[in-house]
RNA sequence: GGACAGGUUCCCGAGUGGUCAAAGGGGUCAGACUGUAAAUCUGAUGGCUAAGCCUUCGGAGGUUCAAAUCCUCCCCUGUCCA
C-alpha cells in the first residue's frame, strides 16, 4: 500500500483524477467512497499504473441482454479511460447461484450447461467490452474456488454472521416468508469477496443487488492484508414492462444478439417514463443533450432517437437506421415488412391441395399447439394477403407467396416444397 | 427426534367425493383505441383426429360407479418444541 500525501499530488493530476471521476459517475448510483475513487485515480496516474477493475458474471443464462451491459458500459469506461477490466465468469459460483435477486434457490446447473454459457457470454461480451488482452483479463473463479479445502472454508465462512447475513432483503423476505433458504446460499457472498481478495482488484462494479456481496470483498480485502476495493454500484435495469427488472426468465428484456428489426420493435414498446432512464444507462448521449430531446420532442421521435442510439452500439449507424425505416415503414405507414421469412409447407401435407389453416400456423411456428393456433384464428388475429379469417376450420389453398399473418408482428410468405 | 401446518394449472392462490381442465388475481396472447407508449375496454389462456376424448392438482399404491378431494406408505418445505 502506498500512502501518497495529498498536499504532494500536482494540480494537473488532481484535475485529470477528477474529470475521471466525474465520467465514471455517470449512471452511478453510489460509490464506496468517491473519496478513495478519487486517490486510486490519482495515484495511477502518477505511479502509471492501470487500475484493475472487476466484474463477475455468472454465467447462469445462455445470453446477455441490455440489463448486463449497464454494468459491462461502465467497465467499457474504465477501460477506455486506460484501466484494466479483470472480468470473473463466475463459473464455480454459478453452482450456487447469486440468491440476491432471486426468491428462490436457484436450480443447479449442469457443468456442460455453465461452461456453454461462459462460452458464449465472453463471445458477447465483446460486443460491449474492449477484448484487447492489454484491457482485458479473463478469469474463471474455479481456478481458485475449486482448490479450497473445507478448512479454508470454514475460515471464510467464520467472518460472516447469520445476523448480517439476513440484514439482506432477500434472505430476510425468504425467512419471513417461510420460503427454504440453502445454507450453502449463504456461501456465495463469501465466494464472491474471496474473488476479490484472489485478483487484487481495485474497484468492482456492480448492479445496486450486488453491495453487499461486493462491501463483503472489501471487508475480506482488509482482512487479508490488502487494500480494499472500491465498490462502485449501478442501477438495475428496469425490463421492457417499465416495473420489474430486465430479466430473460420474465420475457421482459432486450437480447444483445436479438435481430436488429426486433430490438428496435422492442424498444419503440417501452413506456415513455422509461426514456430518460434507458437513455442514461445505455448510451452515451450527454446528459444535456438527453434533458432536451426529451423535453422538445415528440414521445415517438424521442424514443426512435433512444433505440437509433442504442442500435448504434451493437449494430452500427447503417443498421440502426434501417432498422428505424423499416419500423416506420410497417407500423406507421401499415405496410409489409421489407423482408418476410419463408413458411416451407411440404406438398405432403396438402390434402387436395389445401391445408387446415390451424395447421399451417402451427407449421409456421407461429403457434405451438393446434388449439392455440385456433384460438388466434377465432380472435381475429389471423389473415391471409390481408384477408382476416375468422373460422379456424378453414381449409386454406396455399398459393405460393401467400402472405400469412398472425398477431401483429409475425409474417410468413409461404412457398411450396 | 416430537407436535402442527403445507406441496394445486406459467406464478400467486381458492377448492375437502360427482355440477373440476379446476374460482380469483398476476402474467401472457388476441382484438379495440393509439405513437407497436401508458392508461382503458373486450375476449382468450392444458392437449387432441375437437359438441367427443386424453393428460394435469408432490410420488407410488388403494377404497369407490366416481378422487385435487378419503386411506396407506414415501419424498419435500415451513413453524414451534427438544
Amino acid at each position: 500500500m502506498t500512502e501518497t500525501n495529498p498536499a504532494d499530488i500536482p494540480q494537473a493530476v488532481k484535475d485529470e483524477a477528477k474529470r475521471q471521476l466525474d465520467l465514471l459517475r455517470r449512471g452511478a448510483v453510489q460509490v464506496y467512497t468517491d473519496e478513495e475513487l478519487l486517490r486510486k485515480l490519482a495515484r495511477a496516474i502518477i505511479e502509471k499504473r492501470s487500475l484493475r477493475i472487476k466484474l463477475g458474471m455468472d454465467p447462469t443464462a445462455p445470453d446477455i441482454h441490455l440489463g448486463h451491459t449497464v454494468v459491462m458500459g461502465k467497465m467499457r469506461q474504465f477501460q477506455d479511460l486506460g484501466h484494466k477490466a479483470v472480468l470473473i465468469i463466475g463459473d464455480y459460483t454459478a453452482r450456487i447461484g447469486d440468491p440476491t435477486g432471486a426468491n428462490h434457490t436457484r436450480p443447479v446447473l449442469s457443468d456442460e450447461q455453465i461452461e456453454k454459457n461462459a462460452r458464449t457470454y465472453f463471445e458477447q461480451a465483446g460486443k460491449v467490452l474492449d477484448t484487447n488482452p492489454d484491457r482485458l483479463e479473463l478469469r474463471h473463479n474455479s481456478e481458485w474456488l475449486a482448490k479450497l479445502t473445507f478448512a479454508d472454508v470454514l475460515k471464510l465462512a467464520a467472518k460472516m454472521t447469520v445476523a448480517r447475513m439476513l440484514e439482506r432483503d432477500t434472505f430476510e423476505k425468504r425467512h419471513r416468508a417461510g420460503d427454504p433458504i440453502g445454507v450453502h446460499e449463504f456461501l456465495y457472498p463469501l465466494m464472491q469477496a474471496y474473488d476479490s481478495v484472489v485478483i487484487r482488484a481495485d474497484v468492482e462494479l456492480g448492479g445496486t443487488d450486488q453491495t453487499f456481496n461486493c462491501l463483503a470483498g472489501r471487508d475480506l480485502m482488509r482482512d487479508a492484508g490488502l487494500e480494499p476495493q472500491i465498490v462502485l454500484t449501478m442501477p438495475l435495469l428496469v425490463g421492457l414492462d417499465g416495473v420489474e427488472k430486465m430479466s430473460k426468465s420474465k420475457g421482459n428484456y432486450v437480447g444483445i444478439t436479438d435481430a436488429p428489426n426486433e430490438m428496435f420493435g422492442k424498444l419503440m414498446s417501452i413506456p415513455d417514463a422509461l426514456m430518460e432512464n434507458y437513455f442514461t444507462l445505455l448510451t452515451a448521449v450527454p446528459v444535456q443533450e438527453i434533458q432536451q430531446t426529451l423535453s422538445s420532442m415528440h414521445p415517438r421521435e424521442a424514443k426512435e432517437r433512444l433505440a437509433v442510439a442504442i442500435l448504434t452500439r451493437y449494430y452500427g449507424q447503417d443498421a440502426a437506421m434501417a432498422a428505424a425505416a423499416e419500423f416506420r415503414r410497417i407500423f406507421s405507414d401499415k405496410e409489409k415488412p421489407s423482408e418476410i421469412p419463408e413458411v416451407a409447407v411440404k406438398t405432403s401435407d396438402l390434402a387436395g391441395g389445401k391445408i387446415g389453416l390451424a395447421r399451417l400456423i402451427v407449421l409456421a411456428g407461429f403457434a405451438t399447439s393446434n388449439s392455440e393456433a385456433m384460438r388466434l384464428v377465432t380472435q381475429g388475429g389471423v389473415s391471409i394477403d390481408d384477408e382476416v379469417i375468422t373460422d379456424p376450420k378453414t381449409q386454406v389453398a396455399v398459393t405460393a407467396g401467400a402472405i400469412l399473418r398472425v398477431g401483429k408482428r409475425r409474417w410468413g410468405r409461404l412457398a411450396l416444397k
